[in-house]
DNA sequence: CATTCATATGGGAAATTTTCCTATATATTT
DNA sequence: AAATATATAGGAAAATTTCCCATATGAATG
């Protein structure tokens, strides 16, 4: 909490000017906010530990090391943080890895306007918000898919996401700094974990589930 | 044309309050603009001839009949109606369509916010607006992946199919009562063709085209 | 506080798959 | 008749994947 008496103060990352003005629009005009933006989760873990924010408000596909990542770079920087994860997406494939990696609201693009600000000022009270339409969605697609994914360890989920994306074993081991036989075995039990004959299997389900584009 | 003197009218059509909300923040702090907003296609059809808008900015994906629709509608009711298209994808793929709905302009989420400004005040004094990042992307892609596919022989796109759907080689060998080595060469030249380094692109690439469902 | 459990990391060896090169047969086009 | 594209498949080398194992760490539990 910011305790130097001043504005409550808030950090925007995401990758898109129009939405940061968007939400600056509406938290304006809801209290009064110190607020500043970046483009990446990089810039916002850069800037965290000077500006000490009340609370992040995170996009999760961002070029660069995203939203997730974000999250719990901050999380590991102050784990009273306090992050609200914005998804551009519908779906709500990304809530139970969003509160694993530390975050403690959760709304969409398709969120009202009042819950976005309400989302905000609840997080900075200290609670935990979930967009309303997320809990319907919930429902919506295939359970037995989102259980499977929901097995995943975080850096299985990480590297889930990547080989859907058709990212190579060797290609995975560079980024993430690993050996190739680390990411291979993180691999193979993934499939196992969600039950797939083969890497098609794997992405096919992702891009079903909203984690990926086709 | 507004001829009435008055300050220059926009109409906002996006089912999203947060990127209207964002879009209007970047307005008003561009010029002096009369905005009124709206959710949907249709609502904006229902008040286009009374409102008489200077240009309208219309989201794409949209429930109910989309904005291409909307598009279409608004330049019949007003062959010299200005509307300026905004995509929530990076992707150029609906340019064209716009165009030919009668759209002046193209910008992406992606764009700069004073691209989104600009293409505004572009089109309201008659001109058309491509955005910059759209026309980078247009020469990139060499080929689409539909000339791609169109180079691949009868057999190939067969094999090409079962791939994508996540048939094994040896699966595909046995339905179709080839050798392995067979099907396996097949596949080597298909990802030759296809420019895909790997299955996962492939898969993606047949979804995408809409040959096989996720 | 010791212990259990989940996770992350990777080595070794065997199994499998993929690639690349080659070759043959057939059908189509020029 | 000759050239071209296609379908088929073998061999050998290269790469990937699987399976089993081991270690380290941190969290949870009795």
């Amino acid at each position: 909490m910011n305790t130097s008496g001043d504005k409550t103060k808030l950090l925007l990352v995401d990758d898109h000017a129009i939405v940061r003005a968007g939400f600056r629009y509406l938290l304006e005009s809801d209290a009064d906010y110190e607020i500043r933006e970046v483009n990446t989760a990089e810039e916002a873990c850069k800037i965290y530990s000077e500006y000490k924010p009340d609370a992040v408000i995170m996009d999760l596909l961002m070029p660069g090391m995203g939203g997730l990542q974000g999250v719990r770079h901050i999380h590991a920087k102050d784990n009273n943080a306090k992050v609200l994860v914005l998804s551009m997406r519908d779906d709500p494939i990304y809530v139970s890895q969003a509160t694993k990696a530390g975050a403690q609201g959760y709304v969409t693009k398709r969120s009202a306007p009042e819950e976005l600000t309400k989302a905000v000022a609840v997080l900075i009270k200290g609670n935990k918000y979930l967009s309303a339409d997320i809990a319907k969605l919930k429902n919506k697609s295939s359970k037995t898919d989102q259980e499977k994914i929901d097995t995943l360890s975080e850096r299985e989920f990480e590297i889930f996401c990547l080989l859907a994306e058709g990212y190579t074993v060797v290609n995975i081991s560079e980024d993430l700094h690993l050996s190739p036989k680390t990411v291979s075995n993180h691999r193979t039990r993934i499939m196992h974990k969600l039950q797939a004959t083969n890497i098609v299997e794997l992405s096919r389900m992702a891009i079903r589930n909203g984690l990926i584009e086709a």
